[in-house]
DNA sequence: AGTACCAAGG
DNA sequence: TTCACACTGTCCC
DNA sequence: GACAGTGTGTCTCCTTGGTACTGA
């Protein structure tokens, strides 16, 4: 783990990635992307460390002036060569928008003799309306300077959604790991089972992360537009899980501002397009709110029959038990879990009112703030050789803190039976403990989905495992495993280790504060299972 | 002068 | 690139 | 009590230097 870094290592970086994609992807790639790489990879290394330095950059255009690269050496000779190579062009034509960008306020004002009066904002509107026009006004800014605008930027970008699939992680991903900032699973690479196998996906997932870039300002539209956004998305696609899994999140979120927009029905269309929740919930709420009482009575009896999770159906059992009361229609009525309560007065001390509860509960044993990362700590640390285990297309690329599938339920069938022999081999709690003290020594720091370091400490996981009994982690962690992606949450607060023995789960609850409805299921489920639990309620007495 | 913010970079 | 949780306000029974 | 919307801490780094803006 070098931390020192040569000075050329952000070329090196590019070229693993580039390099990397050509030899694994080159049938899916067009003519233009494959130019691409030969024309990059031609030219003098000194041309390539300018292109990766400018790519590395934010916006397209910049002025030669501002460029300092030791490490480069000539930066003009480069930029000629990055020229011939249709890789960046010299003094291209700008509007005015793009020439200010370039240009500090101070410049501007000196070489178009205004007064630096106002704010930037106010100078540049002024501007626009100069009476000496646009293209006068652009040659007095950038006389004497010489301006770069790199090109093909775009074609990286296949390359680095190719690499990573996503184009959430990009170069300083490798910078961050070899700074030993971010650490990664050693494990095998995929070499044949990659995550695109077809050009067209390549295109779906591009155009998906277009749309994405316009959503922040599409939210803030009007239905319109946000059916434009839908409407251009890729169709969802079978085969591909991860876009599928993209555009269902998508789509929920678009038909939910289309909601709040009052566009019940067009937010209806799309609900009818998804499986994933919270889709049906919001159609069920939908045909309510409309009258349509049958409808949202049928609706939940379907989630009921064939629930996508534990949410839905209780949600489906609920909600369509107040709905069929209103008209008298029968309908079982849902038993709602009361966990035990206790009320407590804390002094109101400023901190948070977890803390001041641990605290106070510290008073008799020992007393932790885990929330979700006990349990989920736990489970990773059991299971970790198993969520890194060279499962088919799992892991295509070196930054992954997971494996592909990790969000969807395929990973727990794909692995079942070694999660199952994991489990039911953990007959002691001996066992376990030694595989899950020894995962944290041996892998602190490395990124599992699973794990969170700083919610973790070896006395707590000594403490835990001491305390919970082997039957209780053994059904915890069956629950946990058997959906992933919703029972990572909702966990209490606290954990409690009174001094003469034995544990407890505590959730903690300030003023004003209630159960949540993840909260609620775990509680009834530690009550299914005799595991100790109980709802702190705390009042804040005046100091 | 003091500041808040952000781009660049390792 | 969020996500999970807490907190606030509204409406309805 | 149900629900929606908003706020908060946190996430996946940390430092540096430039810029614009503010108020003395
Ligand atoms: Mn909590
Ligand atoms: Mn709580």
């Amino acid at each position: 783990m070098p931390h020192q870094l040569p000075a050329d290592y952000y070329l090196d970086n590019f070229r693993q990635l580039l390099d990397f994609v050509a030899e694994r992807y080159w049938p899916l790639l067009n003519a233009r992307e494959q130019g691409f790489h030969r024309r990059l990879t031609g030219m003098p290394r000194e041309a390539q460390m300018l292109y990766v330095r400018l790519l590395s950059r934010r916006g397209e255009y910049f002025l030669q002036r501002k460029l300092t690269y030791p490490e480069i050496g000539n930066v003009p000779a480069a930029a000629d060569i990055l020229a011939c190579n249709q890789l960046l062009e010299r003094n291209p034509k700008l509007g005015l928008e793009q020439a200010c960008a370039l240009l500090t306020k101070a410049d501007i004002c000196h070489r178009l003799e205004l007064s630096p009066s106002p704010g930037r904002g106010v100078l540049l509107q002024g501007l626009d309306s100069d009476p000496r026009g646009h293209p006068t006004i652009i040659s007095r800014l950038l006389s004497g300077e010489v301006v770069y605008r790199v090109l093909d930027s775009d074609l990286f970008t296949t390359f680095k959604l190719c690499f990573f699939g996503n184009l959430r992680q990009d170069l300083t991903d490798f910078v961050l790991r070899d700074l030993g900032l971010f650490r990664y699973e050693n494990y095998p690479l995929e070499q044949r089972q990659l995550l695109f196998y077809q050009r067209a996906q390549i295109d779906q997932h591009l155009q998906y992360y277009r749309s994405v870039e316009q959503l922040d300002a599409v939210l803030q539209s009007d239905t319109a537009t946000i059916l434009t956004l839908w409407q251009e998305l890729p169709p969802m696609q079978a085969d591909d899980p991860v876009l599928n899994r993209r555009l269902q999140r998508l789509g929920n979120t678009l038909a939910r501002q289309l909601e709040r927009l009052g566009a019940a029905q067009q937010a209806l269309d799309i609900y009818r397009q998804l499986q994933q929740p919270p889709a049906r919930e919001r159609c069920a709420r939908i045909l309510a709110a409309r009258g349509d009482l049958a409808g949202s009575l049928q609706l939940c009896k379907a989630m009921i029959a064939a629930p996508a999770n534990e949410a839905e159906r209780h949600f489906a059992a609920e909600f369509g038990y107040r709905q069929a009361r209103k008209k008298g229609i029968d309908w079982p009525s849902p038993q709602r879990y009361q966990p035990p309560l206790q009320r407590l007065e804390l002094k109101a001390a400023g901190i948070r009112v977890e803390l001041a509860s641990a605290h106070h509960l510290a008073a008799d044993g020992d007393c932790h703030y885990v929330e979700n990362s006990l349990l989920n700590g736990m489970l990773g640390l059991l299971i970790w050789d198993i969520v890194f285990a060279p499962v088919r297309g799992a892991f295509f690329n070196p930054f992954q803190a997971a494996p592909s599938d990790f969000y969807d339920p395929g990973f727990i069938s794909r692995r079942g039976q070694l999660l199952q022999r994991r489990l039911s081999e953990t007959t002691n709690p001996g066992a376990m403990a030694k595989i899950v003290l020894a995962r944290f020594e041996s892998k602190y720091g490395i990124s599992n989905p699973l794990v969170n370091w700083s919610g973790l400490s070896e006395t707590l996981l000594r403490q835990a495992l001491e305390r919970i009994p082997l039957d209780h982690w053994q059904v915890m962690l069956r629950r946990l495993l058997s959906d992933l992606k919703q029972h990572r949450s909702g966990m209490p607060d606290l954990v409690h280790f009174p001094s003469e023995g034995g544990y407890e789960w505590i959730e903690v609850k300030g003023p004003g504060d209630r159960l949540q409805k993840n909260q609620r299921r775990w509680l009834a489920f530690f009550a299914t299972q005799s595991i100790p639990h109980r709802v702190l309620h705390v009042d804040w007495l005046a100091a």
